[in-house]
DNA sequence: CAGCATCCAGTACGATACTG
DNA sequence: CAGTATCGTACTGGATGCTG
């Protein structure tokens, strides 16, 4: 029974949670899977739907999703080749805990942004 | 009424939320942020408390929190100088929000763990 | 003490070309 | 179609030294 009421917990879980933050922070984990809410898709598909993705961001992000087990990553042994990425269920519970996250964006976005245009008004 | 029970939202939300993410994912802002929790700290305090951060990343780290209206910076003119960072009440909710996440992040950082060490063996 | 400027290494990302 | 390899660039973060 901590005094803490906020989320930061002991140092160990603190650590995690930045590690946790800096492997989701990049650029396109999160519209990835996002992008797969809707069912899985195949990697051309991906590449069309997510705008200003790169080829190669894809395959590495993708790659890295799978690694850490929010996606599935599906081969049919056809020709030509189709692959097939979808959401686990992991994933699917990852971007349920992200709704505080997002709320809180959606809420403070107007007065993050005035804080930041008077802070950079203020420096000449 | 969309079909939506995740919080990928509209185009303009994933965009925030991205740039949210990409903001805090840092190295450093969460880890201050939560060290700013007991209450304000000078400069050199912060330096001392939190673990491998530099000089330098401890500066800039303040300036970015500061200009986002998390922390605020209070100057005392004495000599010598002192300085002292707090949680403002923004940055007391933006903590709060963190909570699903960390909570996902301990419950099924094994679980990561385990796929993580399961397809880097299956990569030979 | 608090903050800034400079220099440098590591990495993230994009463009492109090539393989099964 | 899906994936890999190579290259160039831009940014991030650390070490260090200077200023008020």
């Amino acid at each position: 029974m901590e005094r803490t009421s906020t989320p930061c917990g002991d140092e160990r879980t603190q650590r995690h949670t930045r590690q946790l933050l800096r492997r989701v922070g990049d650029t396109w984990s999160l519209v990835l899977v996002s992008q797969l809410v809707g069912g899985p898709m195949r990697f051309t598909e991906l590449l069309r739907a997510v705008d200003g993705i790169s080829h190669r961001m894809l395959t590495q992000t993708l790659r890295s999703l799978e690694r850490d087990g929010l996606v599935s990553r599906t081969a049919y042994p056809e020709t030509p080749p189709r692959v097939e990425y979808a959401l686990t269920p992991l994933g699917q519970t990852f971007l349920g805990s992200l709704t505080g996250l997002v709320v809180w964006g959606e809420d403070t976005q107007a007065e993050v942004e005035e804080h930041r245009s008077r802070f950079d008004a203020d420096r000449h």
